[in-house]
DNA sequence: TCATAATACTTGTACGTACAAGTAATATTT
DNA sequence: AAATATTACTTGTACGTACAAGTATTATGA
C-alpha cells in the first residue's frame, strides 16, 4: 500500500487548496521551494503540479508560478460549483425540502446503484430564482453513509458542492446525464409560474465523486424560454 | 519560430493516426524506439506521448504500449464523431439538403464570427432516423474558406467529423452549446413526425477545430420521447 | 527623472541514468 | 505435460543536470 512520491504531494497541495490555505487567485510553492520542502527533484515536483493543472485546480503561468484557480469546469451540462455560475449573479436559492432522511425518488431517470438503494437516502429540494423568475427546479437523492453530520448544518456559502468539497474534502469526478424536452406538469407549471402544457427542459444527472460510495442523483425541470441552459467545452 | 521536439513528435504521430497509418487498436512504436528513431530521449517521448494520451488518441497500459484508441470523448452534449455513436447502431441518415453554397441562417442561436459571416456559407441539413423513427433535425453552417473541395465527394464513412478529420486533418477542439425545449414548429413537426405543439429538445451548437478559420454552426432539432439525449463526463 | 540593463526569481524543454513494475513469450524444472 | 522460472520487452517513477524563456524587481547610466 505504498504511495508514489508525486501523487503525496499532490494529495497535500489538494488538501491544501481544499481546506482554503491557499484561496483562489494565491501562488502556490514553486517548483524549487517544494523540492527543498519535501526533498525530492522538480520532475516529481512537475509531476504533482501538472496533475492538480490537469484536474483544473491550478494554473500554470511562465515565468510566475502556479496559481489556484476557480474551479468550475464543466462536467457535462452544470458547472461543479453548482448552478449559481452557470446563469449569473442575481441568484436566489428557495428550499422547497431543507435536506432531511428520505426516500429514493421513483422519478430518477438515471439507473441507482445497489449499494445506494440499500443505504439511507438524504434528499433535498429547491427552486433557482433568477431575479424574481423562477428558472429551475431541482431534487436531489444522495447515500448520507459517507457524509456525518450533514443534516446538522448549513450549506457552505450556500452550495451544495461547497459544502462537499470544504467540509468532506470530496470532489465531482464526472457525471452522465439524460435530457428530455416535456410538457410542464401540474405541479412545474405552479412551482415554476409557467402555464401548464409549456415546454420544458428535464434533465437527469448521476454525479460520480472521489468518494466512489457516494453518487448524486439530480432530477431539474429548466424553464430555458429566457434563460436557456449552456455549457462549454475545450479540450 | 521553431517548434519544441515534442511538439515535433507529437504532430508527427498525429498524423500518422489520422492518416490511418495506425489504426484504432494498433499499438504505436514504443518509446525506446521512438528514441532511437527520432534522437531523442525518454523524457522527450514520454511527453509526446502523454500529450496524445490528454487529447485521448491513444491509451497508455503498463507493460504492454501506447494503443490507439476509438476517440469519442464527449463534447459537451455530441461525441465527435457525430451523432452515431451517441445513439446505437441503427441509424439512417437523410439529407434534405446536400452540402452546397448557402446563406449563414438567421435561426444560428449562437453569435457567429465577424470573419466567418464575411466568407462564403457551406449549408447542408440531414434527418436522422433510429429504425424508422426521425428523431433528429441537424442543420448545419461552416465557412468553406479552408475545405477546398468540400462539396466535390462525398462525407467518408456517412460522417461529416471524419470527413474533416480524415480528409483535412482538422479536430474538434471544443464546443459551446444553448438547450431550449420548445414547441415543434409546423414544419418539425412534419419532418419528426410528430404532433404540432409536441416538445422538442433545441440544441445551439457551436464546434471549434483546431483551424482557427473554422467553426461549425449547428442546430439541432430532438425527439425526446423514446430517446433521450445523453452524454457523460469524467475527469 | 526616466529609460535601460542587470538580477533573481519563476516555469518550460531536454538531456541522461537507474530501477521498479507489468506483460508475454520462452526456457527450465518438476 | 504442466507448473515454474527466466528473459526480454514494455511503461512508470524518480533521481540529477543544464539551459531557455518569461516575469518582476532592482540597479545602473544617460
Amino acid at each position: 500500500m505504498k504511495e508514489t512520491k508525486y501523487k503525496e504531494i499532490h494529495n497535500y497541495l489538494k488538501g491544501q487548496i481544499q481546506k482554503g490555505n491557499y484561496q483562489v487567485g494565491d501562488y502556490l510553492p514553486s517548483e524549487n521551494e517544494l523540492c527543498a520542502r519535501f526533498s525530492i527533484t522538480r520532475t516529481t515536483a512537475r509531476k504533482a503540479l501538472d496533475e492538480l493543472t490537469r484536474e483544473s485546480f491550478i494554473e500554470r503561468q511562465h515565468g510566475k508560478g502556479s496559481r489556484v484557480k476557480e474551479r468550475r469546469q464543466s462536467l457535462g451540462l452544470l458547472n461543479v460549483k453548482g448552478f449559481s455560475e452557470a446563469v449569473g449573479e442575481n441568484i436566489k436559492t428557495l428550499f422547497l425540502k431543507k435536506p432531511a432522511a428520505g426516500k429514493w425518488g421513483s422519478e430518477i431517470m438515471v439507473p441507482v446503484n445497489e449499494n445506494d438503494l440499500n443505504s439511507d437516502c438524504i434528499y433535498f429540494e429547491r427552486i433557482r430564482f433568477v431575479g424574481y423568475e423562477p428558472v429551475m427546479r431541482e431534487k436531489n437523492w444522495f447515500s448520507g453513509q459517507v457524509l456525518p453530520d450533514f443534516l446538522d448544518s448549513e450549506f457552505i456559502e450556500g452550495s451544495f458542492f461547497k459544502t462537499l468539497s470544504k467540509k468532506y474534502f470530496i470532489e465531482i469526478t464526472g457525471s452522465t446525464q439524460e435530457l428530455r424536452a416535456e410538457l410542464a406538469c401540474e405541479k412545474n407549471s405552479q412551482l415554476l409560474k409557467i402555464s401548464p402544457g409549456s415546454p420544458i427542459l428535464h434533465i437527469s444527472v448521476k454525479f460520480y465523486t472521489s468518494n466512489p460510495k457516494l453518487n448524486i442523483y439530480s432530477e431539474l425541470y429548466c424553464v430555458t424560454s429566457v434563460y436557456p441552459v449552456g455549457n462549454s467545452y475545450f479540450i
